[in-house]
DNA sequence: CGCTTACTTCATAAATTTATGAAGTTAAGA
DNA sequence: TCTTAACTTCATAAATTTATGAAGTAAGCG
């Protein structure tokens, strides 16, 4: 049975339309969560390829889109960590691969964003004073986030133990490859 | 000493502008957010005043812009809960206040996008299968996202608690205002 | 009642973002 | 070493977003 490398099949182009409209529904989403269009996609893409890596020629391709563009969005990804770029040796071509963890580490550098959240809200009572109405609104603020971050912490451990104990029981140890 | 409406003193300009300073840093932070830029400087803006409320014209003096522009920005800002419009009977003056809890709230809201986004994976793991690589790795994402969801939940309960109790200390019973 | 003020709506101008083609850089293979 | 393929960079064209002025609507006040 003929597949490509992308995992579309050459029987019935009516499958990598099916693909692809999964891929424009989910990139959409992810650009509604404020991610820029083309990494969203070219993430997208990714997630729905067979091995879960795909080249630069491939990626163009499947999104109809320049050298360039992909380019672009890879380099984004990877600079947040979203996908890893690896070069196979004796060729040429590069591949982006995703990474097994990406909501982890994407919701790990939410933590220092809420950081930043945090400084300025502080900076801003001390403005104003704390007893201030603006100083206490603002400190109310300021509370829910040190609420959140705290949270976020112990509930990112119990994901680590959730995630572990299930990827035991399937073959899943694609963890073991993260990071170049 | 005199102070007017918005919450700026005259004497010394010098306080205007370092309120404006903290507006446009902490808008900006929400615009990185994802937020768009006007409704965050309303929304910083708000948060800064005295009273935790302005009129349109104030708000326009304030940021420099036209009322076409507060009228829009305000009124996402009521479409999405973070204001609330209160018109003064015996005044056309419409004043926007921000709630106690906007935070909150926005977190309540994100919930219903997980919601969406799981909906959306859950027909990418239908349409490639669950044996297939896609079909599982789509499935693990899916897997972090259900996780999220629950902990979301659990972690609004104990927020909810925490603020009660830290309400009562202090007279901050602006919750009791919410919801035109 | 009509005048006036506060706000809204809408077409459009301005600014910003996004993706492109073309030129440039690096490295494989002959 | 030279050729060529794969990718990157950069100036710019296209598309989208954003804020505006002008015209319109509603509500207080004389």
């Amino acid at each position: 049975m003929g597949e490509r490398r992308d995992g579309s099949r050459v029987d019935g182009g009516d499958e990598a339309e099916a693909v692809s409209r999964f891929v424009e529904r989910f990139a959409a989403q992810l650009v509604q969560a404020g991610m820029a269009r083309m990494p969203a996609r070219v993430f997208a893409a990714l997630l729905s390829s067979e091995r879960g890596a795909l080249t630069s020629a491939e990626l163009g391709e499947q999104l109809r889109v320049s050298p360039a563009a992909v380019s672009g969005a890879v380099r984004y990804l990877s600079q947040v960590d979203m996908v890893s770029r690896e070069r196979e040796p004796g060729s040429r071509r590069e591949r982006y691969r995703v990474q097994g963890d990406q909501w982890y580490d994407v919701l790990l550098k939410r933590d220092s964003i809420l950081r930043n959240w945090q400084e300025t809200m502080r900076e801003g009572v001390e403005h104003f004073g704390p007893d201030s109405p603006q100083g206490r609104r603002i400190n109310d603020s300021l509370e829910f986030f040190r609420f959140l971050e705290k949270e976020l912490g112990s509930l990112m451990q119990r994901w680590a133990a959730h995630r572990a104990e299930h990827l035991e029981d399937q073959g899943l140890s694609d963890s073991s490859r993260r990071r170049p």
